[in-house]
DNA sequence: CCGAAGTGGATATGACATATCCGCTTACGT
DNA sequence: ACGTAAGCGGATATGTCATATCCACTTCGG
């Protein structure tokens, strides 16, 4: 509330976006660990404009990044709409994923541990909240095995992220099939019945 | 042929070996990018005796995983002898991720792309070939599903390895459940009937 | 007991990313 | 038009860190 944005002049307002845009981009491509020097040499400008407008790199990724994730947050809570609830979680997973999918910085985002970002740690407690009311529901549906939890959703994102980042041999999207094999996994009712 | 080793002095001998121990220690724990610094000082040494013995860190990783990877291969070849393909298969794979679980090194080298480890590349070659055979006959005995190829098992081991890179929290080895989970899911005749 | 082999660890070297500084340029209110 | 505050560029200072070397000293072993 007391933070005046003094209004930039118009020049810079504009290079602050073309930033932005520059950064958006170069994290996708190549990574949170490109340099600033990467980023404003991209966007055509030199390295003092972009610290000028951000103080170091995490504030950057946090103006790139604090969009996607509030949709993604945003996906998951609108998810519980639905009334088939392994059917929205199932989309709402592959949803997020496809944001990872094309962009290597938010992957790179989401593998950071707890005290990493407190960015990602506020975008982490509500999907979690919001899947986990999906998950309960659709074990009551009986949709989803009864010993799924919340804690699995972490690992299985993480795990499809890992082949995002093999050096894709073959099909175009080949963590789409993994995808399908584990949510397939994840279904009620399915298992071979322990001798007939 | 022509590479007369001289025959180290005792002392120096040991102390080979103690770099060794060390370095399996250090790199298991720390990964590959710890320093040679560390694994000297853990080993009680200097610098200076490590790199009297190993030109640098790639030959001093080679001397350390070489067996291990070996042994991996030969297990891969070892299965052949089984009977039931798929059951060799996923204990195969399931034998291979434990190495893994105890060694982050280990890990770290099996992610590891193409081009950059020739050490790698060789075992590569002689665990894909084994594997492709072992997928050829489970095929054939219709326990394992038929759109599966060897492909499929690099990104598998991947995703597993994943997950133990992950802060675990709970369960003590929680790639065994995402590991069974995924086996599961590649066995033939599981599937439910597209429509009753 | 002597010379060759081995040792330690301070330090040179080289990469590399972060962030700053300041002379010059540009916007824009008057 | 013009003055001035805002903005700009990018060379470079700074800091960090891993690799690898060097050489005075110690130890082995014939």
């Amino acid at each position: 509330m007391s933070e005046e944005t003094p209004a930039l002049r118009r020049d810079a307002e504009h290079n602050r976006q073309r930033t932005l845009a520059a950064a958006r981009e170069v994290f996708a491509a190549r990574g949170l660990q490109a340099t600033l020097n990467d980023v404003a040499h991209h966007a055509g400008l030199g390295v003092g404009t972009v610290y000028r407008r951000f103080p170091n790199k995490e504030a950057l990724a946090e103006a790139v990044y604090a969009g996607k994730l509030d949709d993604i947050r945003a996906a998951a809570q609108a998810a519980q709409t639905a009334q088939d609830a392994y059917q929205a979680l199932s989309a709402f997973i592959e949803h997020a994923l496809e944001q990872a999918a094309t962009d290597r910085g938010l992957r790179e985002l989401m593998r950071r541990g707890a005290g990493e970002s407190e960015l990602i740690e506020r975008a982490r407690e509500g999907i979690a909240e919001s899947c986990g009311r999906l998950i309960d529901r659709a074990k009551q549906q009986g949709t989803l095995r009864a010993d799924i939890t919340v804690g699995d959703i972490a690992p299985i994102v993480s795990m499809i992220d890992s082949v995002m980042d093999l050096p894709s041999s073959g099909a175009a999207q080949p963590w789409r099939r993994y995808l399908a094999l584990i949510l397939d996994g994840l279904k009620a009712g399915l298992r071979k019945p322990p001798q007939p």
